[in-house]
RNA sequence: GCUCCCAUCGUCUAGCGGUCUAGGACGUGGCCCUCUCAAGGCCAAAACACGGGUUCGAUUCCCGUUGGGAGCACCA
């Protein structure tokens, strides 16, 4: 039999981490197993679902790398399978019609939990027989009074509850919808899901969710629950306390190949491997390495990764990749200018040992896009740096660049070094911090001569020209 | 409260009875390198929650305790 997955979603805000790691897990299984994946939108809460969510969702996956197979299919679009498997399920007195009220219910509710005890629907109606024109009605579902709900799970091994703690659950609301449990699990079943992979959180679903397979007379798939991330509380991953979505982290400046590498290890190891690229994620996922308990996101541990991946992507994806940040920090104008100099895949190059984010690496490449004339100083670097003494070196190396025969690392060198020469008791670190933020702007660059060369020879005896036009007199 | 689940450094984890004076990674501290910022190299501090068993032998198996989490809807 061939597998089948799906991820299923409900488009009720962006896609989180929890969700994409789940949809990263199917994937990767699914994907190194030969199966068919398929995404399907959980949309039966029509009041809390949108169509921005759902666009989020598919653009945050592809975003990510993932791929799915059969398109795209709603829940909404399947009422009609679901409201025949409850006709049939009520023929088929596996389910009944329940008059009970919710008020009624509450106070019964009330009583019960009151003792202390457990409170399961008490089965008022699961006798009383009665028809389609009982008025108002829910639809509950027999649940087996005695015996296990039980499976054994991929990842937490044999599971299960008594069936007696499970209650007749409803199936149907009174206006006719149908309710998740019974919408998901005749998905799966007319989809053929073979493997359900899914949040831990799911763990306490599933034994009522065996019971509708048993009632459908369903062959059961198998269960794969995963543990969920949590957020530095050690708590359910919460919209307002931690960042969540993945659109947040690609605005930050996070690359797909690092959150994907990021989320993949928070419940699964393989040896004492940190990087992963997708494609060995496909590779070598496997839900018998999978983690039963739950594991917090360290933003620091992405950081790292981000780097990591960022120092070792090529160049020409970088630079791409950063455009739309140099635009955040400069202008779109400017950046579309930066992404088509020669020199900018130079600077890229030596910005990447030295950025964890995109965004960081926009900000330190800014200098670059920023023209000449635009260049604005760091207040308390000049003030440190820019010594009246150092006037004359600089007026002296910027001839020295002038004269160079070939525009390169080791030329721009030999000129500095030509100056430090004339110049007794000049140390080299003052002179590059000097010109350093004469052609940055800052305190902090790439080394020297590299972002010399890397700016180019008219650039740097522009910004050389300006700063000593700026410099501050004796 | 009830049901279910989980438990190795601060965090992610290796470990699937002896190889553990418990390994790796992030983070942290120190040193080196150095024109700044990084990156890199070296070193260091840092964990088997507790108590009973089982066993010749438990981080590893079982049972409790404690702690944490999830679920208890005519939400998904």
């Amino acid at each position: 039999m061939s597998i089948r997955t799906r991820f299923a979603p409900s488009p009720t805000g962006f896609l989180h981490i929890g969700g994409a790691r789940t949809a990263l897990y199917n994937w990767a299984w699914t994907r190194r197993h030969g199966g068919t994946f398929v995404l399907r939108i959980e949309d039966t809460d029509r009041a809390r679902s949108t169509a921005e969510s759902e666009a989020a969702i598919v653009d945050g996956l592809r975003w990510l790398g993932m791929d799915w197979d059969e398109g795209l299919s709603r829940q909404s679009e399947r009422g009609d399978l679901h409201r025949a498997a409850i006709e049939t399920l009520l023929a088929r007195d596996r389910a009944y019609r329940c008059v009970c009220t919710p008020d009624q219910i509450e106070a019964r509710k009330q009583q019960v939990t009151a003792t202390g005890a457990k409170w399961t629907y008490d089965g008022r109606c699961a006798e009383a027989a009665h028809g389609p024109a009982c008025g108002p009605h829910t639809v509950r579902l027999r649940v087996p009074k005695d015996g296990r709900l039980g499976w054994e799970d991929l990842v937490f091994g044999p599971s299960g509850q008594d069936a007696r703690e499970i209650g007749d659950m409803v199936i149907r609301r009174s206006d006719g919808s149908p309710l998740y449990h019974l919408a998901v699990v005749v998905d799966d079943v007319d989809m053929k899901i073979t493997h359900v992979i899914r949040g831990a959180d799911h763990l306490n679903n599933t034994p009522f969710q065996i019971a509708l397979y048993r009632a459908l007379d369903a062959p059961l798939p198998q269960f794969a629950h995963v543990p969920l991330i949590v957020g530095a509380d050690g708590r359910k991953l919460s919209k307002r306390r931690d960042p969540v979505s993945v659109q947040h982290f690609r605005e930050a400046g996070y690359l797909p190949e690092a959150l994907c590498n990021w989320l993949v290890r928070i419940g699964w190891s393989h040896g004492d491997q940190e990087l992963f690229s997708l494609d060995e994620i496909r590779a070598l996922f496997s839900l018998e390495a999978a983690h039963r308990s739950s594991g917090q996101a360290d933003p620091q541990k992405l950081d790292w990764i981000n780097q990591a991946w960022i120092k070792q992507l090529p160049v020409g994806r970088l630079v791409a990749e950063l455009q739309p940040f140099l635009a955040a920090v400069t202008d779109p104008g400017a950046a579309a200018a930066a992404t088509g100099d020669a020199g900018l895949p130079g600077l890229v190059d030596l910005l990447r040992e030295r950025s964890k984010t995109l965004a960081e690496m926009a900000a330190r490449a800014r200098f670059f896009a920023l023209p000449d004339d635009a260049l604005d100083y760091d207040a308390k670097a000049v003030q440190k740096h820019w010594k009246p003494a150092l006037r004359a070196p600089l007026a002296a190396l910027r001839d020295a660049l002038a004269a160079l025969p070939a525009w390169e690392p080791a030329g721009v060198e030999a000129a500095f070094e030509g100056v430090l020469a004339q110049h007794e008791g000049l140390g080299r670190g003052p002179l590059a911090q000097a010109v350093r933020i004469a052609v940055t702007g800052s305190a902090a660059s790439p080394g020297i001569y590299e972002t010399l060369a890397v700016l180019g020879r008219d650039r740097t005896a522009a910004r050389l020209a300006r700063a000593l036009a700026a410099w501050p007199a004796g």
